[in-house]
DNA sequence: ATAATTTGCGCAAACGATGTCGGGAACGTT
DNA sequence: AACGTTCCCGACATCGTTTGCGCAAATTAT
């Protein structure tokens, strides 16, 4: 299976390289019949032109970056898979990059991806993203650029989320309804948009149905291993503890109800627990959890086709816009009515 | 945060671009000064080689292309983790392709992969491949492969892989110590090299406790949804019934599960359960799951750290030699000792 | 028939870096 | 003084492809 070129092609057919390459992309300023025989002789050796000679001409390198925390974990990892999905069917590779969570490897990563000549570039920040300078470098450099789930309010560009308010909102409201009063709040890092987005839903749904909304309730997670536990203990302990936990994360989701088994606390019973997550085996949990479930995949194929839209139709600028896909609260036992307890 | 080459360096120090390059690279025809001024200003200005150009060359890419069957998966996604950790501080970019456990895409894959000249291949194969005639010409072309998990036998590479036989003897052996005589085994396609293990081991320790290996007992899924529900079915309705599932999955180990549940089938009571799995919820799920686990982030890592000595020692060639992961046996209650039932 | 245009194609430069030559300068050797 | 070395460095070709320019032949217009 040997691997050919123009030149092959044009040493075959005794023409020069020039006309092979024109002929092969469609130039009206080819024969016909030249046309023909150039597009049979590939056809015949194979022929497949070499991505890497072309990135380096400065046209497109038919890849996309894919720049996020990280792999293993429920939602990045079926994001992925609605990214890949859409580029594979569009003739795009995926170049993927963790970032780990940290700034200075998203720093790093933004420049490889750069170097490597991507078309554009798919982007969920890291925890510790805070600045986005380096972005902007990307976007000066007109590198179509889509941010999905953790995204920057300060870049100007398309952006592909889950509806978050939505989501913590419908969440608070079912545990409210189900005759929670106390509901705590584990989420991840504030400055996040995501965090934000679901902790305005919590409170605007607290808020609408008479509830004070209490910092004390609040806990910030980082990405730390065994975190959960010391929250839950110091919030067990207020004078006014919580009757019901609202999750911000796959993780925390999973933390948190190890953490309440381990500590006897019975759910539903003593605590409601509800996750914003995308663990496929929720209801094979003990309890069946509770959960907005987020349509990572989804998501993935929705900013995939954006960014492939904008790569594609780079002379006229598309509409920059916020796509915001619904998220769909499943009612399971972790947040079974109190009234169960009679 | 321009970009600068080679020639802008050889510009601003008025030599020539050939010096430059030799002095970036330490070569002792240069005068150390030169060599101090060429270096100095590459950092002034920030220099970073332009990997492009140094793949057309026909030199290293420093990109390692990784096929797989699927990113959405917990074995997998966790040992993407392991080789992008590894791949990262080696100073290598990953390249993702997801065979969709089509052996037609998988060709395509490595197609791909060998046309963006990777330096080296890191494959675990589709479900769907019996002929690995495709790799061959990898192999030909002088490209460093690794197999993980799914190897083939066919292939004279290095493999890293966890250890089936001894995984799969161990939870048998598991499962006939807790008194259970008839051990249904669901698993995935025979030909795949991870079946045939799991299988043999499961085999070797039924004949090993004087059980009788009976082939009414083994189903062969597929990948395709729902499959489960049908297996279980059909294996409860035999005149002797299993008293214990042993699957080989992630994805048969939970819908095992929950085809258990909708039967209201006990477990353990009427039934023990034990995955092959990497699931790391399983000591949350009702009840939690007995698994053998693999270790599939030091599988990723293992393997990718294997590829890069290849391809950094391409010279004098590195033993061939397939590396076999310990797994673990975690028993939970979904593997009791049938003595509770008293 | 001559001029003007169109058609079809080749030459050469370019992308960024490497590597093969080969050459000038500064020595040391006879 | 003539020659051989060694040390540094530059010119040029190369990887595979695209593209601007130009040129000859064929076609059309005058």
């Amino acid at each position: 299976m040997e691997v050919y070129t123009i030149k092959d092609i044009a040493r075959e057919l005794g023409i020069s390289t020039s006309t092979v390459s024109r002929a092969l992309r469609g130039s009206y300023e080819i024969n016909p019949e030249t046309k023909r025989l150039v597009m049979e002789c590939a056809e015949r050796l194979n022929y497949r032109p070499n991505p890497i000679a072309l990135s380096l001409k400065g046209s497109a390198s038919r890849a996309i970056g894919v720049i996020l925390p990280q792999v293993a974990n429920y939602f990045f990892s079926q994001a992925i898979n609605g990214i890949e999905a859409i580029a594979y069917n569009r003739g795009y590779h995926v170049i993927i990059f963790q970032s780990q969570e940290s700034y200075e490897r998203e720093m790093a990563n933004v420049q490889q991806a750069m170097s490597r000549k991507v078309d554009g570039l798919l982007m969920s920040l890291s925890s510790e993203t805070s600045d986005v300078a380096h972005l902007q470098d990307v976007l000066d450099k007109n590198v179509p650029l889509v941010l999905f789930d953790r995204v920057s309010s300060e870049l100007n560009v398309t952006k592909v989320v889950a509806d978050n308010f939505g989501g913590a909102f419908a969440a608070t409201e079912h545990l409210i309804r189900s005759g929670r009063r106390r509901i705590a709040h584990l989420t991840i890092q504030p400055w996040l948009s995501i965090t934000q987005e679901r902790l305005a839903g919590y409170r605007a749904a607290l808020e609408q149905n008479g509830l004070e909304f209490d910092e004390a309730l609040i806990r910030y997670g980082t990405f730390g291993p065994d975190e959960v536990g010391p929250m839950v203990d110091e919030l067990m302990h207020l004078d006014s503890p919580p009757d019901a936990f609202f999750t911000a994360s796959d993780r925390l989701a999973v933390g948190c109800l190890q953490a309440l088994r381990q500590r006897n606390l019975h759910i539903p019973d003593d605590v409601s627990l509800i996750g914003f997550t995308n663990l496929n085996v929720a209801d094979l949990l003990d309890p069946p959890l509770s959960t907005v479930v987020q349509p990572a995949q989804e998501i993935g194929q929705v900013a995939a086709e954006r960014l492939i839209d904008q790569i594609e139709r780079k002379h006229r600028a598309l509409p920059i816009e916020t796509v915001k896909i619904p998220t769909e609260l499943v009612v399971r036992s972790s947040t079974r009515l109190e009234a169960v307890k009679l």
